[in-house]
DNA sequence: GGTGTGAATGTATGCGCTTACATCACGAGC
DNA sequence: GCTCGTGATGTAAGCGCATACATTCACACC
C-alpha cells in the first residue's frame, strides 16, 4: 500500500536488499539476471529509492543549493505604477533576469555533473535559517552576494562547501570562502572611458543601486576611475540611487532632470533594467538618445538588444557565474582543506545605438533571404 | 573536526539527543535556559540539522521539486545565427523565460508554505531518471507538459503527489494527476477575433510552436476556432512551425513571405518570443507595422511592451503556474485520496500597438513630473 | 506524608539505504 | 583431491534524526 522500500523490492525479487541497493549503485557488480529481475519487481511494486535515505547512508545528498534576494523591498516606486496595469508584475519579473540567468547556469551545470539544484530565495527578513536549511540538505551551496552575511555563511562552511557569488573577498582574515567574481570595476571603467574618450562626453551621471549591491558599488569605482583617469572632477557618490528595476529607471529620469542644474550628455545606469526603462521616458520628454543624451546599460540582458535605441551595455557572463559555483563547490567538496580561490569573470562592451555607436539600431538583416 | 551532530551537541551542552531534537522541531516544550544551553553548544560547534536524517525519521522533505524541459533542441536556427555574436546566448536565455517565471512562481509559494524547492531541468534524452531522482527527494512535484510522459508520471505518483503543469488531461482513464491549465484556446480565440471582427482582417497567418507544445497546439485550436466562427476558411495547419525563439520568429518572416502568393494582413505568433524576433526583421523589409502587417504574440512577457511598436498579446499568468502547483501538491500531501482536480487559469488580452490598436506605443508618462 | 499531576528530559527504536565484511559456489592450478 | 582466487550475493551495522514511551522531579492537594 504505502511507499516500497528496498525490502518489498528484495522480497519480491527474492534477494537481498544489498542486491537491490547494488543494482541502483554499482550495476554491474550484480549478474544481468538478477539485475533483471530486481529492476522488474522495482517497476511493478512502482519503487523509487529514496534520497534522504540514501543521503544519509552515504553522506552526500546529490544537491547543490544557490540561495538568492528576492529584493522586491529595494523598489520603492512599486505601488505608484500600479496605474500601469501589469507594469508592476512586468517590474518583478524584469529585476529576477539576473537571478534568473545564474539559477539555469547553475542548474545546467550541475545537471551535467549530476547533481539537482536546490534554490532558495532569501528575504531580508529571517537569513539565518533559511539558508542553514538548505545548508542541511546540500552538499554544497552557493550564495549569491547581499543575501547573508560573511559571518554566517563562515559558520556554514564549516560544514559543507560555500561559495559566494558575485561579491568580493573584503577581509582575506575572516573571509575563507570560495569567490567567483564578475569585473565590474574594469566593464563601468572602460564603458566610461568610452564615452569620455571616444564620445567626447564629459558631464556624465551615474545612476547607482543600493549601497549594499556590491556589483553595483564597484561598478560606480569604474566610473570614477574613468573619471580620474580623464583629469575630470570625481563625483564623490553616483548622482541617484534607485532600485535597479525598469521603472526605478524610468522614475530617475525625472530626478535627474529636475535637480540637476545642466542637463547631463550621458546617463550611466548600473544596470540595463534602469537603463530600458529610461529609453521611453526620455522619448517621452522629448530627448533623442544618443543625439541629445547618450544612455549606457550594465549586464546585457536579453532585452536590450530589442528596445530602441539598442541600448549600449557591458555584457557580463551571468550563466557563467552559477556554472562557475558548481566548479568551485565540487572542487571543494574533493578536497576540503584546498586554499580559498577566488576566480574573475571578465566583461565585454558591446556598443549599439543608445551611446551613439550605430544609427538607428543593431538589427542585422538576415543573409540571403 | 568533522561535521558535529546531534550526540555532538548534546554532549557540549549536557543533554540528550532528544532534547537537541526538541529544541529544531518543539522548541517551547524545552525549558527556556536549556533551549538557550543547547542552542549556544550548536552555535559553537557549528552545527547544521542533517536534512537527510530528519527527512528519513519524519518521512518528509520539505522539498517540493519541479521538472521542466530544456529545449535547445528545437531551435534549429542556432547555429545560423552565431555571426549576430551574442544573439545565441539572448536566444536561449528568451526561451526560458517561460519556465523563469513558472520556477518563480513556485519558489515564491513553496518558500511561504515552508517548503524549499528542487528544480531539475530534463533534456529529450534520459527522462526516467531524471525525474525519477527529483521524485526520491521531494515530497511532490510539478511537470511542465512536455516533460515527462504521463505513464512514467502515473507510476511516480503513486509515491508521491505529482502535478502536470500547462498540459491537459488527455485521458481521464490513465491520467489521475492533477493538472494546471492554461486557457490557451480562449485567449487565441479572442486575439483572432479581435483581429477580424475590430480589425477588419481576414487574411492572417499563425506561426506555431513544434507540434508537442500542447501550448501552441491549443493556441492554434483557438485560431482555427474563430475562423469557423467567422466563416472564413480554416487553416488545417499552422503556416509555419518553428522553435519558440526570437530567432526562429525572425526567420518565419522570410518564410512566411517567401512560401505565400499574397502577404497576410496579420501575422500571430504562438509566442512573445517569436514576434519580438520578428519586429525588427519586419522593420528591415520595409514593411510598417502594423499599417502594413499586423503582430500578435502570447504569454506578454516583459519584452513584450518595451519593444518598437509594442506588442499587442494575451497575457497569461506564468507565476500563478508555480503558485498553484504548491497549493495543489500540498492539498494531495494532506489528502492522498482526493479525487484528481484541474485548474484552468484565464488569461487576458493585451491591446497595444501591433495589431493597431494604439497609434506609436504604449508608454504612459510619469503623472505630474 | 502519601499520592496524583504535569512539565522537562532521557531512553531506545526505526526511518530506508550503503557498504564493509562474510559467505558461498565454482573453477583453475597444483 | 585440495587449496585458493574470483565473482555473486547475503549479513549486519550504522548514517543522524524524530518520537513514542519511560522516567524524574517539583509541587499541590487531601
Amino acid at each position: 500500500m504505502s511507499t516500497p522500500t528496498v525490502y518489498d523490492v528484495a522480497n519480491h525479487a527474492g534477494v537481498s536488499i544489498a542486491t537491490v541497493s547494488r543494482v541502483y549503485r554499482n550495476p554491474d557488480t550484480v549478474r544481468a539476471e538478477t539485475r533483471d529481475r530486481v529492476l522488474a519487481a522495482a517497476r511493478t511494486l512502482g519503487y523509487v529509492p529514496s534520497g534522504n535515505a540514501r543521503g544519509l547512508a552515504s553522506r552526500a545528498t546529490g544537491v547543490l543549493g544557490l540561495c538568492f534576494p528576492d529584493n522586491l523591498q529595494y523598489d520603492e516606486h512599486r505601488e505608484e505604477t500600479q496605474e500601469l496595469g501589469h507594469e508592476a508584475h512586468h517590474d518583478e519579473a524584469d529585476l529576477m533576469i539576473y537571478s534568473d540567468e545564474v539559477i539555469r547556469g547553475m542548474e545546467r551545470a550541475a545537471r551535467e555533473r549530476g547533481y539537482g539544484l536546490l534554490i532558495a530565495a532569501t528575504v531580508a527578513g529571517d537569513p539565518a535559517s533559511t539558508v542553514a536549511d538548505v545548508a542541511g540538505r546540500v552538499d554544497g551551496v552557493a550564495v549569491l552576494a547581499g543575501t547573508v552575511s560573511t559571518a554566517e555563511l563562515e559558520v556554514i562552511s564549516r560544514r559543507l562547501p560555500v561559495v559566494m557569488l558575485a561579491g568580493p573577498r573584503e577581509n582575506p582574515a575572516l573571509d575563507h570562502l570560495d569567490h567567483v567574481e564578475v569585473a565590474n570595476f574594469d566593464g563601468q571603467l572602460a564603458m566610461t572611458r568610452h564615452l569620455i574618450v571616444d564620445h567626447g562626453l564629459t558631464k556624465l551621471a551615474f545612476v547607482g543601486g543600493p549601497p549594499n549591491s556590491p556589483d553595483g558599488e564597484a561598478r560606480f569605482r569604474g566610473f570614477q576611475a574613468a573619471h580620474l583617469e580623464a583629469g575630470l572632477d570625481i563625483p564623490a557618490e553616483p548622482r541617484i540611487r534607485a532600485g535597479l528595476t525598469t521603472s526605478s529607471g524610468r522614475h530617475a529620469i525625472g530626478e535627474l532632470l529636475a535637480t540637476l542644474p545642466e542637463r547631463p550628455q550621458a546617463v550611466m545606469f548600473a544596470n540595463d533594467q534602469m537603463a530600458v526603462g529610461a529609453l521611453p521616458e526620455l522619448e517621452h520628454r522629448g530627448l533623442r538618445v544618443p543625439a541629445d543624451i547618450a544612455v549606457t546599460g550594465f549586464d546585457d540582458i536579453s532585452v536590450s538588444r530589442l528596445v530602441r535605441p539598442a541600448l549600449t551595455t557591458v555584457r557580463q557572463p551571468m550563466q557563467e557565474l552559477g556554472r562557475h559555483a558548481v566548479d568551485l563547490l565540487l572542487a571543494r567538496v574533493a578536497d576540503r582543506d584546498r586554499a580559498p580561490v577566488s576566480r574573475l569573470l571578465q566583461v565585454s562592451m558591446v556598443r549599439r545605438a543608445s551611446c551613439g555607436c550605430r544609427v538607428s539600431h543593431d538589427h542585422q538583416p538576415l543573409n540571403g533571404s
